[in-house]
Parts: structure tokens; C-alpha cells; sequence
DNA sequence: ATCTTTTTTAGAACCATTCTAATTTAATTA
DNA sequence: TAATTAAATTAGAATGGTTCTAAAAAAGAT
């Protein structure tokens, strides 16, 4: 449970811990769904019922620049996060856009020649394709509109 | 130049050429900065003062249904189109946003046990770092909020 | 030249995200 | 525990990217 370092965290660096913050946090820890700011907001919203987007934003950006969270550019249309900042890449599913992560080490270093004065400071690998379920149902699952 | 091509290709497929795809596809052929629509927009409105924002986005997507130009999830905010359809990658600038291709094939397999019944059917990676003109200036060409 | 179908257009609508300014609250200190 | 103060929350407005709409224009076929 990364939770309690999170908590910790934020108070080491005289952020205020507030309910609010908490159900944010709780609900990232530990999952893998790699969660929308819309997806975070519905769910925290449930158990604060006056709970405002922008606080799920200020949450989300607050974290992410403390580097205990990732911004994921998988989805055109939104950004996602994962809470899970060991470096691992992405599965995306092209029709449910469900994404698997992938714990593994890849040897993709790019030669001097390839990269002209670039500075290379980390990498992502997105693989696409088609999940089990969207593979099998030939209709069901679908939410995106590839073709 | 790929741009013959893909004329016929419109042609062959009862599509109509048009002027203003014309110039959109001009403008994108050979083009290697991954515009975004808004930058297609721009560009081709100075030829045609007429143009709709409508007609770039409708020709982007006819363009990508038929496998034309690659749709990129490189930017958070917005989408961001190449014309080049061969597989490759990209090298990310997290200061200007700039974006360099790297033409080279990587073995990235992922095995059986790691990929739970997916079927990867492509994948892409992106290297992030700092071009040489942000590595150098310490503050021009910043476009973005990293921090 | 006419006809049919597709495309273009301006602008409205929509969704994700950021901003704003007033109100509330966590944490500190007395 | 009450007062203080800096930070966080809130609703809603504003913004930016993208999609939709319905009417007008134009491409390609006959």
C-alpha cells in the first residue's frame, strides 16, 4: 500500500490533507484502470456529493508534479493517469481501450547518429491490438469508433 | 512524393478531389512536423480564406479510416497527425513539444505469459527527452508546463 | 447542361480542462 | 479551545479541441 507514503508525502511538503484529497487518493491506490480525471471525479463523487471537478484537477496536477503519479497520453481524447510510477509500458486495446500494463525491460537505446543532440531521458512502448474479450465478442465491449 | 498516390487512391475509392483537400493534402505531404488540425487549419486557410475548421477534421478522419496518415496520441491536449505510414517512433522534446522520428525496429516482443490472450498487432514508442535547442536555451522555445 | 451525391461551410454544440473569486477548512499557535 | 492564516474547495464561467448540423456549393457522371 503505497497510500500511506502518499499521505506522508503530502504532509512533508505542507500540503493540507483533506477528505477530499483522501478519497482521490485512496481510489488511485493501487489501481489499474488508468483513470480519466472524469473517471476519478464520478467515483470520488459518489462518497462527497459536492465534491467540484477542479479539485479532482488541482489533485490530479498537484500530484503529478510531486511525481507520485503519471500522465498518460494513451487516449487521444483525455488524459489518463497511472498511479504506478515504476516505469512499465502499455497494451491498449483498440476497440474497448482497456490497457494492460506490461512490467518488463526493453533494450531500446537509440544511437547518436539517430537521435541529433536529442537528450533521451526515458521511453514508452505502447503495443495496440485486441484484447481477449474484444477479440472473442465480435460486437460486445466496444466504445471506441475504429475502422 | 506520395501525394499522386493518394489522389488516386481518393479517385479509386469514389471519393472527390477537392481543392481544399488538395491543399491539405499538399501541406501534408512529406511533412515532418506531426501537425496538429489546428496547425493544417491555419496553413491552409492563407490559400483558402474560406476554409472550415469542419473540412480539415473531415478529411483527417477520411484520410485515417483509409490508412493514409496515422492519427497520434503524442500530445495531451490534442491530436496530432503524420503522413509518414511506415512504422516508426518518435522522439518527444518535454520542453517544445517538438517531435523527431526515429526510423529504426526494435525487438519488443512481449511473451505469452505477459500479454494475457492479447493479440499485439503493432506497437510505438515514444522517447522523451530534450531536443538540443531546449537543452541549450534555458528558457526559449518552452510551449508547455512541465515541472 | 443536368442530375445526384458528396463536400464545404459557418456556427452551434459538446467534452475535457483550466480559470476565477468567494467560501470553507486544515493545521498552527496562543 | 479559539483565533489565525495560508491553502483547498466550490460552482460556474471561460477556454480549447473536436464533432455535429443543416443549408449551400461543387465534383463527377450521364
Amino acid at each position: 500500500m503505497v497510500l500511506k507514503k502518499m499521505i506522508d508525502r503530502y504532509k512533508a511538503i505542507g500540503l493540507k490533507m483533506t477528505p477530499q484529497r483522501l478519497a482521490i487518493l485512496e481510489y488511485l491506490d493501487g489501481n489499474r484502470e488508468h483513470p480519466s480525471a472524469e473517471d476519478i471525479y464520478r467515483h470520488v463523487k459518489k462518497r462527497f456529493p459536492t465534491m467540484s471537478r477542479a479539485t479532482v484537477y488541482n489533485t490530479l496536477e498537484t500530484l503529478r508534479k510531486r511525481g507520485l503519479i503519471m500522465e498518460l497520453s494513451i487516449d487521444p481524447m483525455k488524459k489518463r493517469y497511472d498511479p504506478n510510477i515504476e516505469p512499465h509500458h502499455h497494451l491498449i486495446c483498440l476497440r474497448c481501450r482497456n490497457v494492460l500494463d506490461v512490467f518488463m525491460e526493453f533494450d531500446v537505446s537509440v544511437p547518436e547518429e539517430a537521435r541529433k543532440d536529442f537528450v533521451i531521458l526515458g521511453n514508452h512502448i505502447e503495443f495496440y491490438g485486441l484484447c481477449s474479450k474484444c477479440r472473442n465478442a465480435s460486437h460486445g465491449e466496444a466504445r471506441n469508433k475504429e475502422a
